[in-house]
DNA sequence: ATTATCTATAGATCTATAGATAATGC
DNA sequence: ATTATCTATAGATCTATAGATAATGC
């Protein structure tokens, strides 16, 4: 086992990222400190040495809690192929994403769970919905920047809905009528 | 104290009511059978005697976490005032139901905890949202069937998912934004 | 010497059950 | 006699801390 601070950071993240998919598959009161801790190889002890308390970890998980629309930006910021937004409500209102809630979108996931949590977890949650809106805003084929936003605060608003409700209808035929439907809804809208 | 079975009914509906708005509020996992029954007047040892188990009064609770709308569509039914959508929308995306989480829309507040839960609590929430989407096509000024009910599932995920949002960012100017903007946008669409 | 992690545990939950108590209802 | 509720508690959590161990890093 690794003792060094380097080591440390690497233990650190580890754990944040197994809590970033825990807390998105089985709630924020889902999981416990010990059994996250027992994923990431260590024991419950060292816990506290990394985080103030329960609440700390939450926190960053919840900042943490990307998805496949941010690491798709961050790759077309680098070069990578640039982003389509037709392509993205696709992914977002797939099957593949409602059935995989751990690695999906944070507020689909999480929204009311993090509706009741602290000041911080909300603040770093806002901060990822702000940027999912100007994504979507910045790619609408037309209409002024009031207009772009009012439809992508709308479409941000229907997809988080659309997946959370398919997940409650999952084995049933309208868990695919809704993420259909808000499809072909939005994509005449943007 | 009463122990009649008239007595017990009453008791048993006091309980589901009671969870119905304390789930809602602080989650599925966020309150326990104890504080439950101590707020029903009871101790926790009767709780058995009405409940196979903690999971059987969930599915009972969601099955009767109704809110406004099912309020007003029973009053409705028995010559009461007439449902408007455009009414149902801004009672469903005003502040005031963003801020009584306990009384409020059930997928608002529990959705994604819904979507974990078993099958018998998952077909009951599912009931409910179908009642819904029937209303808002019901009430819908143009379009055929089929068109009335695709917009009715767009108008739903919408409205979920904006007062869950704006839940998240409460305390900020976004909040506000977000109930607005869905708010107007659905009235053109509706 | 410092510190990253581990072992062990305190103290506070939480679900579920056993058995007692006191009311109903045949 | 039956049963609705209560008291008491078993057993399984869960968060957080104390102190030991074994590595790093000056």
């Amino acid at each position: 086992m690794g003792h060094s601070q380097a080591d440390k950071a690497l233990t650190h993240q580890r754990i944040v990222e197994i809590a970033a998919r825990r807390f998105r598959e089985k709630g924020l009161d889902g999981i416990g400190v010990a059994d996250l801790m027992k994923e990431a190889g260590l024991t419950v002890g060292g816990f506290y040495k990394h985080f103030a308390s329960r609440d700390a970890l939450v926190a960053e998980a919840v900042a943490a809690a990307r998805s496949a629309w941010y690491d798709d930006a961050k790759a077309a910021e680098e070069g990578g192929p640039p982003l389509e937004l037709d392509k993205m409500i696709d992914g977002y209102l797939s099957t593949a994403h409602r059935d995989a809630e751990g690695t999906g979108c944070v507020f689909s996931a999480l929204a009311p769970d993090i509706a009741r949590n602290g000041e911080a977890t909300r603040a770093a949650a806002l901060e990822q919905w702000a940027f999912n809106v100007g994504l979507i805003a910045t790619l609408m084929a037309s209409g002024d920047d009031a207009d772009r936003r009012s439809r992508a605060i709308l479409a941000s608003c229907a997809m988080v809905g659309a997946v959370a409700l398919a997940r409650v209808a999952r084995g049933t035929p309208q868990s695919q009528e809704i993420l259909d439907t808000v499809k072909e809804r939005l994509k005449e809208l943007c």
